[in-house]
DNA sequence: AATCTATTTCGAATTATTTCGAACCGAGCC
DNA sequence: GGCTCGGTTCGAAATAATTCGAAATAGATT
């Protein structure tokens, strides 16, 4: 519950520092706002079920992903926002130590 | 060695994806391209020499920082190229698959 | 209600990460 | 040479992540 802004940020780039997840967000990138079923996902990266199911978990824990049921399907769509929020961290307060313009 | 660049970009998602280490990461990157170095790194982390010193080779690795020798000091500054490729690739390919404008 | 389909949860083995003290290395100085 | 200062490498223990088969769940279909 109690954690920083830093340590969220952590855990979601965390999330995103393994091929396979890395690869399941670009797949549900390119998907766009619909996401796609975990059926689909798995196609794509042919892997067992339940190992899917582990690392889909995982990205949703880090709320990189959001998810929706429909009757049995599983949708999985990127968490634009909380992507977007992310890549802004890395940058922020860039050179705000005497930095000569145009370092970022 | 044989790497993919889905690969890299994992090995340098997962580098950033520990609190102490991407705490680093924003240290450096407000100090500017000439970095800053690893005494006062240690100094606003608080770690014992030997840890930091595994993180930093770490970050190095995945060529997030970079790193340069003046005498005995050891600085270190962010790959600010290699951060640009990394969070303009998640977003590559955003919606290819029909998604509606303005979901990126 | 039985069954099929889509997906998650459990459990346990394997593998990788994290941590830090102790030993080590290189540069500068007396 | 011998000493100190700034950092790194070694080694080994504690902790966490990854994997997948088997069992469980939940909705749709007959």
């Amino acid at each position: 519950m109690s954690s920083t802004k830093l340590e969220r940020h952590a855990e979601q780039l965390s999330a995103l520092g393994h091929p396979i997840r890395l690869k399941i967000l670009r797949f549900v990138v390119t998907a766009g706002p619909e996401g796609s079923a975990a059926g689909e996902i798995q196609s794509h990266v042919d892997l067992p079920a339940s190992t899917l199911s582990h690392h889909l978990k995982r990205l949703v824990d880090a709320s990189v992903l959001v998810t929706r049921s429909e009757g049995t399907f599983h949708y999985y769509a990127a968490n634009y926002p909380t992507l977007q929020a992310l890549t802004d961290y890395l940058w922020e307060d860039c050179c705000k130590n005497g930095g000569k313009p145009g370092c970022c």
